[in-house]
DNA sequence: ACAAAAGTGTTATTTCTACACCCATGC
DNA sequence: GCATGGGTGTAGAAATAACACTTTTGT
């Protein structure tokens, strides 16, 4: 991390990344718990002044999570005049979070680079928080606390973006383990999508993407029968993630 | 616009502008050709201090154009490190086109915004270069002048994303005149995504997305059936761009 | 034995695709 | 009258949606 050197960092830009996971059928998003205030915030941070935007995002992701080679695409920039940060240095130098000459720097006018993350819930541990926070925590998508300034508006576009490249981009790799039912990929679709699937005509769907190869094996365990074990095909995951599923025209 | 004082505007953020417009069934682009060199550019600009990034853009697209009220969205931040103008700057102040004092700002790091906007051809009657450039001309998507930069780029990634979203959004308001006839909307698409289409098929499908009226007028004055003439219902065709054509899932 | 949940298959419906035929207009 | 290109319809193929029966497993 370039640290908190502000003459190291890009002026008047940050990048804040929604991190979902997926755990017991919920979809959930990272949060940091801002130092002695009641409220949350994206994982987010500043740009080196000889870093990529898009290394930026993955070192916070990074940071965070302590995961590396993850699914990570920018979303939109938010680059409305109104977006700044008016106090939140100053407070931030009270609480000792910061020093004090960072505050005006951190007060000055923001646009921020949304990205999105999809990570495999269990292989985060122990999420890390930054300075200016005290925890870092999986929130469910449905039970939000307050957010800063206009995280919620960045989360909900997130979302947003989420679901409408589900109509031609897979998912699942990343967020599943790395062998899962197909049930359980289903459950991810029907939870981000917030709607309920056909059983058959989700498998039959799925499988004529090409993308998921059966193990052979089955996930034993519950009272019924059990199910065959998948995994996505890396390589024609990848190219289906850049060719488009459904083509359209 | 906020002119060229430096300090009013944000530092190391530009916007760039993809302006299409549809001319004798080709996909043209609005470029700036350079003052003295042998170079093209994307027409683009900065943001003021006070202002928002979409309107940066729009501000843009209307000192080249004179128009207001276009589509226009933004498609991808440029964030590479490696993105600079190195020396483009003090060759600029060399050439007059700037004074000197810019030459230092201009030849920082930048990240650039790109925009795609779509524009009807006709009603950009002579669109007008910057202090920087000495003509502002219409140039045939499959027929490019050298770029300057990434430009090159940043165009290909709006032509790509266009393609994508042809996908789930229509397109043809504020690229097409007033009233068109299926023909000429068909020849759009068709250019847009250079391939052929069935001419029975598309008519249907596209009344299908219910954001046309005909007008119960014909375009007469070829030697063959006149076609008749459509007029896209802003309303419907705004809750179409909103809500996506094809839901998928 | 039973409940729960997965595997697989079938049919009806809708949508898409690939065509063919007729109609108006200017030369 | 004829070439050009637009208007409309229709049969076959393919994709989607809706639904039923069988199988496996833990209790």
């Amino acid at each position: 991390m370039p640290g908190f050197a502000t003459d190291q960092l890009l002026q008047g830009l940050s990048v804040d990344c929604v991190i979902f996971g997926f755990h017991q059928n919920e979809l959930k998003v990272l949060l940091l718990k801002l130092k002695q205030l009641d409220m949350w915030a994206l994982p987010g941070g500043f740009v080196g002044v000889t870093e990529d935007v898009d290394q930026a995002a993955t070192r916070v992701l990074s940071e965070r999570t302590g995961l590396e080679d993850i699914f990570l695409q920018q979303f939109f920039l938010f680059g409305d005049a109104s977006r700044h940060r008016a106090g939140h240095g100053a407070r931030l130098a009270e609480l000792g979070a910061i020093p004090a000459e960072w505050a005006d720097w951190l007060d000055r006018r923001f646009v921020t680079l949304g990205y999105y993350a999809l990570v495999e819930y269990s292989r985060v541990k122990a999420p890390k928080p930054d300075q200016t926070s005290e925890s870092c925590e999986w929130c469910a998508l449905n039970a939000l606390p307050k957010l800063m300034l206009d995280h919620s508006e960045i989360l909900t576009k997130a979302h947003d973006t989420l679901k409408k490249h589900l109509n031609d981009q897979p998912i699942g790799l990343n967020l599943l383990p790395a062998q899962f039912t197909m049930p359980e990929l289903q459950a991810l679709y029907e939870t981000v999508l917030g709607t309920t699937l056909d059983r058959r005509n989700f498998q039959r769907k799925m499988l004529g993407y090409g993308i998921l190869n059966r193990t052979g094996k089955r996930m034993t365990g519950a009272p019924h029968k059990a199910p065959w074990l998948y995994e996505f095909d890396e390589e024609k995951y990848r190219l289906a993630l850049q060719a488009g599923l459904n083509t359209g025209w």
